[in-house]
DNA sequence: TGAAAGTCAATGCACCTGCATTTAATTTCT
DNA sequence: AGAAATTAAATGCAGGTGCATTGACTTTCA
């Protein structure tokens, strides 16, 4: 006999119509209040957990699962936007090193009040505790192997949160 | 005493991550195969429901959750494409009247293998019945209710599956 | 009737993204 | 050492998206 499986129709649907009104919801949030589009968040928050000595881009695209050009064109409107800075990097020539600014530690600090506060009207509001344990366990299941980050310490204030 | 409420984050990461997953994939099929992207797909299965009888830009604007202007210049490759015609809407002389052709017609159901397969692929293998019943319903909690189409019969090849 | 308000659709502008390529430095290998 | 291969990062180009505005037609209503 051959095993019947669900419709996945029956899941893309609700999935992403939940992805689509969480995003809108915070990127709403985030504009509303003035700060920068959720695209930023992670690289800043990033930065910030590696502290003074910086990061180098590439290290950033392993990171935030950003193409390289990617990294390389959000870094420049973040540095045009004064919330980081880059600098020639010693012991390698081709490469340059990221520090967040004052500013740009600011600006992430404004928007994580606003963004897990939005967070948290889309999701937390909407779903018990144990609702919410067995949906992040259902999801595990759809995610693919290839593309996994490089984990990090878990210091609260989560990265990898762009769309 | 305050109710507690779970940690958004836990189940924003592995959703936003799951919806990459499963649209990652699923373009990525429909680009091996030479088709046009997802995007196109839902306004070419509305069209092929609607008939000869075509539809408006903005009832089309409705179904698909999409912006007047997105609605517009959609329609504009489509056309341009030679998927659909527009013609001029006699009894309302700023609206035009968009059909489907035979050629939109064929591309539709040839994304639809495709499409159907890849989500079997990215999701039914991933599920059992019942976790997938589970995981329709507890995503079902996090949809907001402003953002809800105008019904449509059911006829099995759904629509609202763009990101 | 005819002026005001509303609706349908397109578009200029700024910005973002993907793809492919380029530039420049470094590592590997002989 | 020196040529070849590899890696870091930027960029030209084509296209997609949001926002605000415009143009054209229709409806409302005094």
């Amino acid at each position: 006999m051959t095993r019947t499986t669900p419709d996945p129709f029956a899941v893309w649907l609700p999935l992403a119509r939940a992805h689509k009104a969480i995003l809108t919801h915070v990127e709403a949030a985030l504009k509303s209040a003035g700060l920068p589009g959720l695209d930023r968040y992670d690289i800043l928050w990033e930065l910030e957990q590696a502290g003074p000595d910086g990061l180098r881009p590439f290290e950033l695209q392993g990171r935030l699962l950003l193409p390289q050009y990617g990294v390389s064109r959000l870094v420049d409107r973040l540095a045009r936007a004064g919330h980081l800075t880059r600098s020639a990097c010693d012991g390698d020539g081709r490469g340059q090193v990221l520090v967040l600014t004052p500013e740009g530690a600011e600006v992430r600090a404004a928007m994580w009040a606003v963004y897990s506060a939005a967070m948290q009207q889309a999701i937390g509001d909407h779903l018990a505790k144990g609702e919410a344990r067995r949906l992040a366990e259902l999801l595990g299941k759809l995610i693919r192997d290839d593309d996994t980050v490089t984990p990090r310490q878990d210091t609260g204030q989560p990265g990898q949160s762009a769309p």
